[in-house]
DNA sequence: GTATCCACTTACCAAATGGTAGACAGATTG
DNA sequence: CAATCTGTCTACCATTTGGTAAGTGGATAC
């Protein structure tokens, strides 16, 4: 009952940090204190279990995005609140961009499902996106980039260790907060310029670029 | 002679593409038409051949940034220059971006050499953006914060592959054409605010936005 | 009480892995 | 020609890997 779920984070800490391949059974096993059968017994393949922590994983990770957007405002105080629901998810369960950027490295067979979990979210996203920038609340930019871009840079702070050891730096919760900030005004420079200052908080239809 | 330079750049795309992990020295050997002990002759051991793909990849990709913020202007247009370059570096040798992405996932005991490759350029240019900023060609923000993302953006274009697709966008050139625009106005947004209006001095092509 | 199921174990196994030892062909050198 | 050096190969080897088979002890069902 238990088990199964202590396999599967240990599995995602594991892979986020060392990837699938660098994971073995066996070492997964020891650290729980069980035999590699064990884990077998409950996910039948190791296959079946890097489905499971892959499929958790966004199912995680997207849930708390989209919970961040629904509880504000549209427009940008909505963005905010996602990149900072981001940047607080970076630091308390980096695993969960670990195991998103080692499914980029499995590729196809594997990310078929993430790819699918992420997608609507992301749908969604792009579209309150565009829609923002048609109430002139944001200025004109494709969204899809915006949301690569940032999440780039989220995900960079914690996966690009090594820059960030050559730069001096270490993803603390105070260089979180410098980076937050940073790509806030990023963020804002570029959005908020000047063909959407007049932006009202009137979600409706209304153009206000000229 | 020339085995031991080919096996060195099939590795490096299969560390990139399957990471060091999902490579065996069979598997390369193979696609080289040739043995494992071929391979193994020439750099002694795996270890040894992880070690020289990873300096010659950092080297390579440092250099030519370095080339490219050399060849321009100091302040705007050497960082617009190095956006540039990274771009058309990322789509041209990927593999150099993924094997820095495989360093940060191996860890210390082999990022060490990569990070202290790393280190003189990433503070040379942390130093230069450093002064734009104190002669006002570009308004205050933390370098190593501009660096880390600008390279976050870079790197995640190449690698975040299931973001990509799950956003309907793969990097070619038109998408990385975006990207570097987005990227840029970004950057000019954030960097060539109000308070860096006044850079006109002797670089010539310094923009005002308005 | 016995039959069944559940969670987990010990005992194996075939394949793949990184690595060693040694041979062989061709060029270079004396 | 003999000797050596270089680059490659064939033949092994110990270890690790994911996976199978066959139990074992305890709870539950009837």
């Amino acid at each position: 009952m238990d088990t199964k779920d202590r396999v599967l984070n240990q599995a995602t800490l594991a892979f986020a940090e060392r990837g699938v391949d660098g994971t073995s059974l066996d070492d997964l096993a020891q650290r729980l204190g069980l035999t590699k059968q064990t884990i077998l017994y409950h996910f039948g393949s190791k296959s079946r279990l890097i489905e499971s922590v892959l499929s958790r994983s966004a199912q995680d990770l997207m849930s708390v995005l989209v919970a961040a957007a629904k509880a504000s405002e549209p427009g940008w105080p909505a963005i905010e609140a996602v990149v900072r629901a981001s940047f607080e998810l970076a630091i308390r369960r980096p695993e969960l961009i670990g195991v998103l950027r080692e499914t980029s490295r499995l590729g196809p067979p594997w990310s078929e499902g993430v790819v699918e979990e992420l997608r609507p979210t992301l749908a969604d996203a792009e579209a309150a996106l565009r829609s923002y920038m048609d109430d002139g609340l944001l200025s004109r930019h494709d969204p899809r980039v915006i949301l690569l871009s940032s999440y780039a840079v989220v995900a960079g702070s914690v996966t690009e260790t090594e820059v960030l050891r050559a730069l001096d730096l270490r993803l603390d919760l105070r260089a979180a907060a410098t980076l937050r900030r940073t790509l806030l005004s990023f963020l804002e420079a570029a959005l908020l310029g000047p063909e959407a200052k007049v932006a009202s908080t009137e979600s409706g239809s209304s153009r206000a670029t000229a």
